[in-house]
DNA sequence: AGCTACATTTAGATCGTTCCAATCGAGACA
DNA sequence: TGTCTCGATTGGAACGATCTAAATGTAGCT
């Protein structure tokens, strides 16, 4: 039988239409479940759909109603478990209301980036779903990704500013509500000398994550030395290397808090490695509560941001966006959640 | 100005012939850079192009061309920071192609895998790389992707047997020769009573890995006793509760080679629990050398996969099926390298 | 029979691009 | 002058779907 043979060209709705002797358009009111078509033929052409293994095409068909069935989503670094976790939460969200997610990994680089958003915008996604790279610039963006795709900026503001017309939706985490959370934690669990350490004073999350810090350490009355704010990498490797600035000069701090979990999980390895033990002889707070936070010894007390659900929501976001364009635009600012654990206990002399 | 009312309908190739006086044909030349049309009207075309903000539509050029600029990637697991990794990899070779990467995340159910397959396919990809959900079986697959999609598998194997005709490529990891790699390092290091912690005995990676343990305990003539194989869910929380497992009954083992890292850091915080020092006291091996290996403490002796590298190698191997759909099969097993840390020091008695 | 109402079907244009074959203009050559 | 090349350009069909407006057929009613 040539129709059992498995390699043959794509088959078309004119296929179709043609083997049950009916129209093109009837083929087309069936595969869309039109309520217009007789019992009989829909079922007559929904054999013939199947036997001949018809695959719809929904490129030629979003080409025709000027429609689109995808959302690109652009992050500086998928690798991160954090990014991970939000496009597994993005996709779940799209995949549920029938679209497609488009996926841009930049690398934090800005060149990458672009490139990625001017081959994205060539497939014609729906929308946009964005977390720029480190130094991204608003009018750049702008001009390669127009102002007809609308784009939801996610964890970081863009660098200059967006001409009025270009209304973008913003999903950010409120980084400096969670330090202040937490630094208060510290300062209620007894602690007066807090430090803050870890991070880039460029990145905007740090910066606003310091300035909670600041406010609730103003609030309490309490000083911040110079040396009790230490500048790193965001990683556990620069972090754990770092860790002796903390105690260069005296006071020393009786506790910490960190950038993020990545830097907390670096400070407490410092920390074992000049004999303190993190969490009994010294504090410490994260930012994010990777996987890891629960399992690290002692467990470390962090701020839980739920970078799933905050896919999730993004989706959503952006799904309303193309459902409302004219719809005014969303400012959401995702709390973060404190999780104590035994990382945070009151200071030893207590 | 007109032209630079920012919301307007977009420009298309026939819009920017109207206004240059050229034929839509000689734009689309232009377009693809040929050197058929002359300098003086590509450049007038080119400034044109610009001056109305024109992007390609690549969906309508597909159609036209009956070709394909996109890829779908579909995971298991995409939250695992192992496969995030990999997709990182694929999306950037993808990338440099001028592909667009289509993600599905299928969260390890079948049902899903099987809905997420067919949106995809809808699309049109010109291929699909396929690391099946547990228990995903190949007759299935190949009912919902076609024959006309390549595809690649990576990671697992599907259940079931494929008809002849779907000559689908294979990127697998070593898993067998990797394991047999860590129990003779711990061998080497005098362990004579080695356990195989952890995994599903119904997963084919674990049962390779397993045949590896295996094949290294018999050809150094060691035995192997039955509370030596522990089976766990792949989480670190349940590799720590049945950590007890292997201490029920004399002898004890020294030692256990993994299924995968989240086990044997599991297994380490289990032991620390028991008043055993991992490293001093038990030697662990793991699997996959995520990041967190390198710093646990002590750090873990685990097999190097490469992920990232994968993704590359993946999506070059696709690339290279679109090029050629009539070349060979290809059947890479990539070999998993040992990377020897402190988990694994010689047995206390010696 | 003529008319309307209703359910069902359809021809043909259309989306934005590419491909093919044909055309055009200008210079070369006999 | 007429024919031939050759570089540059182009009209129109095509890709696979959808949409619109119109056609078709059947039945009911007067």
């Amino acid at each position: 039988m040539e129709s059992n043979t498995p390699i043959r060209r794509k088959v078309t709705l004119t296929d179709i239409a043609a083997s049950t002797g009916v129209s093109r358009a009837t083929v087309s009111l069936v595969l869309r479940g039109s309520p217009l078509v007789n019992k009989l033929t829909r079922a007559k052409v929904e054999a013939e759909l199947r036997r001949q293994g018809y695959v719809y095409n929904r490129a030629a068909a979003n080409l025709r109603r000027r429609t689109s069935s995808s959302i690109a989503l652009v992050l500086n670094e998928l690798a991160n478990p954090f990014f991970a976790e939000f496009a597994a939460g993005v996709d779940e969200t799209l995949g549920e209301a029938g679209f497609v997610t488009l996926l841009g990994s930049t690398g934090e680089s800005i060149e990458r980036e672009q490139a990625v958003l001017a081959s994205l915008i060539e497939h014609g996604p729906g929308g946009i779903i964005l977390s720029p790279a480190e130094g991204s610039d608003a009018q750049q963006v702008l001009a390669t990704v127009g102002a007809q795709t609308p784009l939801l900026l996610f964890n970081r503001e863009l660098g200059g500013s967006l001409p009025e017309f270009a209304h973008w939706d913003r999903l950010m985490l409120d980084n400096q509500r969670g330090a202040r959370l937490a630094t208060e934690h510290l300062i209620a669990q007894g602690h007066k000398r807090i430090a803050f350490f870890g991070g880039h004073r460029d990145s905007s999350s740090c910066r606003q994550r310091h300035a909670g810090y600041v406010e609730a350490m103003t609030a309490a009355g309490l000083s911040m030395l110079p040396h009790w704010r230490v500048e790193t990498a965001p990683t556990r490797l620069d972090a754990a290397h770092r860790c002796g600035e903390l105690f260069t000069h005296e006071p020393a701090p009786t506790a910490a808090v960190c950038y993020n979990d990545a830097v907390a999980l670096g400070l407490m390895l410092g920390l074992n490695q000049r004999g303190l033990q993190p969490g009994r002889d010294f504090a410490v707070t994260g930012f994010d509560d990777v996987a890891e936070a629960a399992f690290s010894t002692p467990a470390l007390t962090t701020l839980a941001t739920g970078p799933r659900e905050r896919g999730r929501q993004a989706a959503q976001t952006i799904l309303a966006r193309l459902r409302d364009p004219q719809a005014d635009t969303n400012f959401i600012v995702a709390p973060a959640q404190l999780v104590v654990r035994e990382s945070s206990a009151p200071p030893r002399s207590l």
